[in-house]
DNA sequence: CCTTCCCTTTACGTTAACGTAAACTTGGAC
DNA sequence: GTCCAAGTTTACGTTAACGTAAAGGGAAGG
């Protein structure tokens, strides 16, 4: 049983697409798919698609943002506020009207999940309230 | 400049489908779609809907799981945990396991929330201090 | 009676986000 | 050389969640 030695590229800084889609739990027709729509932009070795730490961290703030529901087109206008495209006070201004729009749903959702799991632990109680009742030790 | 009377039914307890679409910023179609697939089940004078109470927190319900990503499944899957169709302790326990990965979920949807305001405070403020500096005001 | 709303059903269209299958290459194991 | 595992491209299929258009009913108002 010998281990399928690697031919390390360059150095250990790259990954394939299987590495990835194993670590992150997603098939690597989805990370292909990924970069169709332009979000990610691997090099390549041959043909092989070899990605860097900064492909992975895209990868994983995209996988971030659907965790939450985000569509795919908001992902990446999410990621894109941390690159400085605004050069001009205009932008800036845009920019910042932006964040304080996402802050305000982000904040909604928030709420939405404390609200739920407030829910959560009403049910629960009420769960295991029947089940001590039902579950009676005799005294 | 008349207001269309409305012929009210039967109490005030009753929204029609206008109503409630305008309300939560939904259409017609959406709150249809939700009865289509069982969500609802609204109680009929003739054949217009009429939604009570309960239906109305119904959507509410099904629109807030919307925002943070849930499934049409998902959300009644979550709403039905209200319900008490757990009789035996059988299904009670599968319930607070239900409840349990919910929450683990939420848990980790919350904090992905947190990181992302995080990373909007960082961008603000970087955008703040950049129009700052660009805008000098002269001593 | 005619028009105006609001409601209804039926049904086909659309977009996002992949799944899945087919056919091909390629570098290392045996 | 042969085989296999992992990679590639191309392309058609699928599901969810509605959008949109067509065709029509019923009552209220003028």
């Amino acid at each position: 049983m010998i281990m399928p030695m690697r031919f390390q590229p360059l150095s250990g800084t790259t990954y394939t697409i299987s590495e990835l889609a194993k670590e992150f739990g997603v098939t690597t027709r989805t990370i292909r798919f990924y970069e169709e729509k332009g979000l990610i932009s691997p090099q390549r070795e041959g043909q092989k698609r070899l990605y860097s730490h900064a492909d992975r961290v895209r990868i994983k703030l995209i996988l971030r943002g659907k965790r939450i529901g985000m569509t795919l087109r908001e992902c990446v206008d999410f990621i894109d506020m941390y690159d400085p495209e605004h050069n001009n006070a205009e932008q800036l201004h845009l920019l910042i009207n932006d964040v304080k729009n996402r802050r305000k749903q982000l904040l909604q959702q928030k709420k939405d999940i404390d609200d739920m799991l407030a829910g959560l632990d009403e049910v629960q109680g009420l769960c295991e309230a029947s089940l001590n009742t039902s579950n009676q030790p005799k005294t």
